[in-house]
This record gives structure tokens, C-alpha cells and sequence, in this order.
DNA sequence: AACACTGTCTACCATCTGGTAGAGAGACCT
DNA sequence: AGGTCTCTCTACCAGATGGTAGACAGTGTT
């Protein structure tokens, strides 16, 4: 089909790349097609050769969202620790960097709630085995005393809007004064962790 | 001034009301002036009328906001319980209800990662004394021992994060299976402030 | 009766939006 | 050389958008 001629950056990814920042950055409705097409310094009529039309980019940008974030997220819940909590950091830890790094990821997660429901449910079908396995685990560890006993798809919720809202948030931190520096971001990570680690932890530990 | 004649649902509170709604829950651009004038019954020249650009209504709306925010939380804040878990508790309690009822009003704050910042600090800079009162108080108790030991203002931002994400990424909740039941509802807050309250609370219990 | 003020409207306008039609340049194939 | 295919472009278009100008009706005020 489309198989890149010499560089991987085809057009078509750029566009793609471009997409992805800007929509999760600053809203889909709110972003042009010229707007992109700019950012990748061409025309909108490539973009829309590419694509047959804003829905269909906003389609494929969804899916690549989806490729991306199960890649992230299921190689760190595979290679971690055996103790729950250790997993659960390794998951943090792991999605912390690109989170931080580039916000419109999330922010376009966050997003969904804004679009027609078809476009959400390509996304949500695609991530929610990841969910489901995740909301399977955190049950026999809680089962095993290893975690808080709570409801455990409504913690896997808390735990991702805890992750989310701080990573895309950015005016919240500003307004507790904290900077975006290499050490302030280090220090935002582990009280992160911390604040996950004491919410799922059971209450009377060993 | 533009002290209204006889109903207090004057023309300008209806317009802030419907753009509140809409800005929030869909987003500062992909509302237009025709949209909110439609959902008041009116005609857009009308809402120029009241506010002389979409600029100035924006402006007004988050100015609302604010004052919400601040009679919400304040209220709870003042009116708790001397222990600080059951005070925090207090405020998810309190907040929780029309954040859930209404999430355009949460959904506006975050709305302003995506605005110009003039526009973001007018509402940070009404928001600001709260939030430094409330890292100010954590820090007591974490000093007293009341509460795990942490960077106050984060954990501020993470709690917040925590709120805001579940009372507005209806998509997430959608995800794991949740149900806006009025049941469901209260188990959900329940979930939430348990855990805030595990996330919170000092390591060693009594 | 004349006037001014208030609130809503109709009539426009320049600009931007997503999208169509099709030209043109280069690469590849025969 | 001729033809086809791939990719990017210019030229448009209909509709929406934020905003201006000003008409018009109702309500006081004098």
C-alpha cells in the first residue's frame, strides 16, 4: 500500500505526529486542517490527500494514541516485580516520562469525553483488554491482602485520573508553584508514586 | 448598573449559564456565539449585546467560576471537622456533588491548560489564596502527624488531579465499566474518598 | 409630544473552515 | 518515448465564525 519509499518520516506520519500534538494539546475542534498542514509545511490538500478528511486523520491519530499507549504500558506491566506495588510503581514510572514529555498524548485521552461517541469507542475498544486485565490483577492481589480491598475498576479509574490530570494539568501545578525543571520534575514523579503507593497499599502493612 | 428589572434570570446570567456549559463540557473554541445565543434562545447580536467580544464572556464565565469554586470549598472547609482526614473528607464530599452534576464547571478549569494565559490567570489569580491555604494547613498536620508526610503543595495538586479527572473524563469511567446510576454515583464517591483518605492518612495508624 | 435609553433584532462583512476538482512534476514501467 | 502512478500543488466553493452598523420597539422622563 503506502510503504515508505526512503524515509520513515513519510509525510503521512509527520502529518500524523503534527495531529496528535496539536490535537491533544489544544482541542480537535479547535485545530484546522491548514493548521497542521502548516506545522508539517505543506499544504492542507496533502494533508487531505492523506486523509480523506479531518474525521478519518483524527480516526488513524486515535489509533496510533491507542498503539502507543498499550505498547508503553503492557511492557511495563510484564517485565516488573512480583509485589503489586512494585508493579504498579514500574507502570508509573514508565508512563510518567512520555506523559510529562508530551502531554497531548493524555490530553487526547482526556479528550474523548468531547468527541462523538465513535470516535471515543475506537480508542476504548482497543485499550480495554489492557483495562480489564489490569482491573483482574488488582482484584487477586487484593484478594491476597497485597492491596487496599476496594472496588478495583473504580480504582484503576482514580489511579489513571490521578495520573492524568497531573501530568496534562499544567495550570494546577502552577498554581502550587511548581516549576517544570529537570529536578522539579523528578521530584513531581516520586511524590506521585508515593501518593499511588499509599492509596492502594493495605492498611495494616506486614 | 445592568441591575436586572424583575426575574434574576436576566438575559446576562442566562448567557454566562449556557456558556459556561458549553465551554466546559466541549471546549473554549468549538463553541461558537450562534451556539450559546441558540441554547439561550436569543440571537448571537444579543450575546454581543451583553459581552462586547467572545474574549469578555470567556472572561466573565471563568470570573464565575471562581466565585463557585471559592463558596464551595470554602464552605466545607470551614464548616469540618477538627481531625483533617474527616475535613478532606468534608470537601470531597462537598465538591463532589455538582462536580458530578454539573462537569462543565470542572471541566472549564482544565479547559484553561488550552488558553491563553492572561486568560488562565484570571481565575488562578481568585483561586490562589485558597490553594496556599490549604497547602498551609496540610503542612501543619504533617507536621502534627495527622497526615503522611509529603510536599504539601503536590499533594494538593494530586488530590485535585485525583477530583477532577474522575468527575470529568466520563470516558474513563465509561471504560471500566462504571454506570452514572444514582447508586453508582454514591459508590463512586465513596471509592473516591476512601481512596484520598488511604492516600492521605499517616503510615502507621493509631 | 418629544426625547433618550435599553434591549433585541435584521442585514452585512471579512475571514476562516473542511472539502472538491483538477493541473503538474517526478518516478517507474514497457 | 509514451503511459501510468504517486504525490503535492493552485484554484475554488459553500457554509460557518466573530464582529460591525444600524433599524426598531418598548419604557420611562421631561
Amino acid at each position: 500500500m503506502s510503504s515508505p519509499t526512503v524515509r520513515e518520516t513519510s509525510t503521512r506520519q509527520r502529518i500524523l505526529d503534527a495531529a496528535l500534538d496539536l490535537f491533544g494539546s489544544r482541542g480537535v475542534d479547535a485545530v484546522s486542517l491548514d493548521e497542521i498542514a502548516r506545522e508539517v509545511g505543506v499544504r492542507k490538500q496533502t494533508v487531505l490527500y492523506w486523509f480523506a478528511s479531518k474525521d478519518e486523520l483524527l480516526d488513524a491519530v486515535l489509533e496510533e494514541v491507542a498503539a502507543e499507549l498499550i505498547v508503553v504500558i503492557d511492557a511495563a506491566v510484564r517485565s516488573a516485580e512480583p509485589d503489586p506495588l512494585q508493579r504498579i510503581d514500574a507502570v508509573v514510572r514508565a508512563v510518567f516520562r512520555p506523559a510529562v514529555r508530551r502531554p497531548a498524548m493524555l490530553g487526547l485521552v482526556r479528550e474523548l469525553t468531547r468527541l462523538p461517541e465513535a470516535h471515543a469507542d475506537r480508542l476504548r475498544v482497543r485499550v480495554q483488554p489492557l483495562v480489564d486485565r489490569c482491573v483482574e490483577y488488582l482484584e487477586q492481589e487484593m484478594d491476597k491482602g497485597h492491596l487496599r480491598r476496594a472496588d478495583a475498576r473504580l480504582v484503576v479509574g482514580l489511579a489513571y485520573a490521578t495520573v492524568t490530570g497531573i501530568a496534562t494539568d499544567r495550570e494546577v501545578l502552577r498554581a502550587v508553584g511548581w516549576q517544570p525543571t529537570t529536578s522539579g520534575l523528578r521530584h513531581l514523579r516520586d511524590e506521585l508514586r508515593a501518593f499511588l503507593r499509599a492509596a492502594l497499599a493495605p492498611p495494616a502493612p506486614i
